[in-house]
RNA sequence: GCCCCUGUGGCGGAAUUGGUAGACGCGCGCGACUCAAAAUCGCGUUCCUUCGGGAGUGCAGGUUCGAUUCCUGCCAGGGGCACCA
């Protein structure tokens, strides 16, 4: 008997679906349409386990829900332009293009052995122009819909590289190429007018229904809508007003100082004329964006000399100071203190010296002996000490405070939020040009739309730090639109959140010589189903959410939400090794020893570690494709799949990987050694089938409804065990007559039917061996025969107080009485039962029967 | 610090959502085939047991005829946000 040739099968049918053009699809409003999308990579070069799991898992829902009728749109791209190109460019001498395409060219040919159900007719790369072109002309849409503007802004500046850093790139303060102190600059940014969006991001998120809790809460705090106050500190001796943002505004009457961020005008002002702020400034200026680094850094402040006026209370004068802790970014970027009721108001307060007013009595304290020590409280309680909001709770005290600041015209009710815009310059070359000429006569001025794309220049030099677009001899020199003088391009290029913010709406039609092909994307948007990391619960997808609605705005789209449904799956780990001298050590380079001990090649002890996620500074990467290699795509989405919930993180074992392929080679030489016993394929049923042929039919049908449902839930790893099960069954079966033979048939085709998403070379290979001629990738999802998947009878436990004392079969929906009687009447409970009578029998119908004494 | 999630055999995980805890897989043990090994097939595999049973889903309580499932309080692990006024 042959053994199932995994290499020439899997790249056969490949061959054979596409020669087919099995997946290349059109829209079709005659048929319902399903948009299944997974996160398109990064071309790096190779792909890895999480696009292995990413692109199993659409795989999956594709051809399943293809099986079930539906037009499905399934494309492949590639999120192509990038910082490692550039730092490729820089380190090797390869052009940013030229690396970007052979990557891609390299990846196309390893996602190809995994044998998707994509229309690669459909393919997309960002960073051509024939792509970005259509996101230079909506981004002047954006322009002229007030969208997208230019601000000045902060940013980190690396002084070695020239160059903006992301938050990210900057490690303890210092960049994370060059290891230069990261400094603040103002420069002038390019901005998208996210918070336009703010509340609608924010009210859309409860009809996404079909997206994970998680990430609904984790954009929610994103967009960090607050409620609160805007209120006006008169500030003594000048004839301004401070304006503080707060969400306490019962907490007036206990404030006891004001205090401006570092970056508030008023703070810039000042500093003009006071050196000993300027180095306080510098001193903060030190502290950088570098999260982890201000992690410990103290509440510290500098007395500007100024006072405020209490807005209630005329008389009373607050100090000013500049504080470290207070964001120019967030609010107004100035607030009041209130020590009592906020923590690092307390913190600054005692370093300060500042009186500390409580103002909440929580609800069982007494207000002649309630002092604040070294906690703030920030809990519900009653106003005190505040005149006219005394004795209100913190809620109404809140609207009373807003009341009379509204009265007075000191302040107004106003909601906040922690929502920025979205700067999308970045000072690099290998990303697409913002199509904008600067002209000392006119400004900034848009690139006219004929004039796009305003693509790259090819000839750039990697040699030197800095924007090789900035220093290039002639590409920003350019005449200006609108005055035909002489002017410069712009050198910034966009973020590449860009590009994969409106991705999957070019896949509705790739080769549209518009951007959108306003009839494809109004039949296959939002995306059905979108498949891809946690790790990009916030920043992606909400850019995406973004872009959508300013895209609906200028009438690209329909639209307003991109991904009707999304699903993110879980990180993959292994478990790591060291050798003795603690050096990380790859799963190659270790083997077992005696028993279980590990050793490395040359025999000498080696450590188990715990599992992690697949890094390569731990050295506990597979490479997929060598798994593909030795054990075939079929073997290693069947893993993928098996065992761990696909939103959960899962394991990568050698032993697993064995036994799912133990798994193909167990269903090819089952299937292989029957098949020639079994009636023709399309034979009709038998009459009159006998009892095993019935249980065994039973059995595969109630698998198909099994299936189905945890299919529909992603539920894989179940749909696996179901199918083990099928298989279990199916190989302990012997057939003994032709009713028998003919429901063997049956039950085989559909597991191989319900295999097939799964594994579908394996699957389509003995649907051919199982006699049919045509392919099973055009064939529908098999429909369970519901009068089989009902039980003529059920097994009842049987309890006595709660505790199990045996089984009893009972026909399917037995009345109470005989149920009742039946379990009264099994030894075990009359034992159990001894001396005392029942008290009360409970029958929950074809389930359990409890027994109370 | 705040918010969220997860804790079930040696391991990954099931459990019809309040009704027989441990499906299925991995691993392990025993047996068959073999000169032998691998592969394959069969049986067993939560723990304790005086073989009647008893205990058991992170820990301690509670609700219920009945709790892995619901409630309260702890413990542990993981994730998100982080001076957000």
């Amino acid at each position: 008997m042959s053994r199932y040739n995994v290499k020439e099968i899997e790249s056969k049918w490949q061959r054979a679906w596409e020669t087919a053009r099995c997946f290349e699809v059109e829209a079709d409003p005659q048929r319902s349409k399903y948009y299944v999308l997974e996160m398109f990579p990064y071309p790096s070069g190779r792909i890895h386990m999480g696009h292995l799991r990413n692109y199993t898992i659409g795989d999956v829902v594709a051809r399943y829900k293809r099986a079930q009728g539906h037009n499905v749109l399934h494309p492949m791209g590639w999120d192509a332009f990038g910082l490692p190109a550039e730092n490729a460019a820089m380190d090797r001498g390869v052009h940013p293009a030229e690396w970007t395409y052979a990557n891609i060219d390299a990846m196309r040919d390893q996602l190809k052995t995994m044998g998707l159900s994509i229309d690669w007719s459909r393919e997309v790369a960002t960073c051509h122009p024939e792509y970005y072109k259509h996101e230079q002309a909506m981004f002047l849409d954006f322009l002229e819909a007030g969208l997208a503007y230019r601000k000045e802004s902060w940013v980190n500046w690396d002084p070695v590289d020239q160059t903006v850093l992301a938050n990210e790139q900057v490690i303890d303060g210092k960049g994370w190429r060059s290891g230069a102190t990261v400094e603040q600059r103002k420069l002038p940014q390019w901005m998208f007018r996210i918070t336009a969006f703010s509340d609608e991001l924010l009210d859309a998120i409860d009809d996404l229904e079909r997206w994970p809790e998680k990430v609904r809460l984790m954009q929610r705090n994103w967009i960090g809508r607050s409620q609160g106050a805007r209120v006006f500190f008169p500030i003594a001796g000048r004839d301004e007003s401070l304006e503080v943002f707060s969400t306490r505004p019962d907490t007036l009457y206990g404030a006891s100082f004001c205090a401006l961020s570092p970056h508030h005008p008023l703070t810039e002002e000042l500093a003009e004329s006071d050196p000993e702020l300027r180095a306080f400034l510098k001193e903060c200026e030190q502290l950088g964006t570098s999260e982890e680094a201000i992690e410990r850094a103290e509440k510290r402040g500098y007395d500007t000399g100024l006072r405020c006026r209490h807005p209630f209370e005329p008389g009373k004068e607050l100090p000013l100071y500049v504080a470290n802790f207070v964001l120019m970014e967030y609010g107004t970027g100035a607030i009041f203190g209130c020590p009592a009721h906020d923590q690092r108001d307390l913190d600054f307060a005692r370093r300060y010296d500042l009186p500390v007013i409580p103002v909440v009595l929580p609800p069982d304290a007494d207000a002649s002996t309630f002092e604040i020590g070294d906690e703030a409280y920030v809990g519900e309680g009653t106003a005190f000490n505040s005149r006219f909001l005394d004795g209100l709770d913190v809620d109404s005290a809140k609207a009373k405070a807003i009341e009379r600041l509204e009265a007075d015209g000191s302040g107004q009710g106003t909601v906040q939020y922690r929502l920025r815009d979205w700067g999308v310059s970045r000072q690099r070359y290998w990303g697409c040009p913002i199509p904008v000429v600067h002209c000392g006569e006119c400004g900034t001025v848009p690139v006219p739309k004929q004039d796009l794309p305003v693509t790259l220049p090819e000839d750039v030099d990697f040699s030197a730090p800095g924007n090789p677009l900035e220093r290039h001899p002639t590409w920003k020199r350019t005449s200006c639109p609108k005055c035909g003088g002489a002017a410069e391009r712009e050198t910034d290029t966009f973020d590449t959140f860009v590009e994969s913010a409106w991705y999957f709406a070019r896949f509705c039609s790739p080769r549209a010589e518009e951007a959108l092909d306003r009839m494809s994307v109004d039949y296959w948007l939002p995306v059905d189903q979108y498949i891809g990391g946690v790790e990009h619960a916030v920043l992606h997808l909400l850019y995406a959410r973004f872009f959508t609605r300013a895209l609906q705005h200028c009438g690209y789209v329909g639209v307003a939400e991109p991904f009707a449904g999304l699903f993110t799956q879980g990180m993959i780990g292994h478990e790591t090794y060291r050798s003795q001298d603690g050096k990380w050590l790859a799963p190659n380079e270790v083997r077992r020893g005696d028993g279980d001990d590990l050793v490395d090649l040359d025999g000498r002890p080696v450590t188990r570690g715990r599992v992690e996620k697949m890094s390569k500074s731990k050295k506990n990467t597979i490479d997929p494709t060598e798994i593909i290699e030795a054990y075939g795509a079929d073997t290693a989405r069947w893993f993928m799949l098996s065992d761990s919930p696909p939103d959960r993180d899962m394991e990568w074992t050698e032993a697993g990987v064995e036994g799912a392929h133990r798994f193909v080679q167990r269903l090819w030489r089952l299937i292989t050694e029957r098949v020639a016993e079994m009636p023709a394929a399309g034979t009709p049923a038998t009459q009159g089938l006998g009892k095993d042929a019935m249980d065994l039919r039973r059995a595969a049908h109630k698998a198909v409804q099994s299936v189905t449902g945890d299919v529909d839930q992603f539920r894989f790893n179940r749909a696996v065990a179901r199918m083990y099960e099928l298989t279990n069954t199916l190989a302990a079966f012997k057939a003994k007559d032709e009713g028998d033979r003919w429901a063997e048939r049956e039950a085989t085709e559909y597991l191989v039917r319900m295999i097939a998403p799964m594994m579908p070379h394996l699957a389509e290979e003995l649907w051919r061996i199982l006699g049919h001629e045509t392919m099973l990738v055009d064939k529908a999802w098999p429909q369970p025969d519901t009068t089989l998947t009902v039980e003529e009878t059920v097994t009842v436990a049987v309890q006595v107080n709660g505790k199990l004392r045996a089984t009893i079969e009972l026909p399917r929906d037995a009345a109470e009485e005989q149920a009742q009687q039946a379990a009264l009447s099994e030894p075990a409970v009359q034992r159990s039962l001894g001396e005392k009578e029942p008290r009360k029998v409970i029958v929950v119908k074809n389930r359990v029967v409890n027994v109370v004494a």
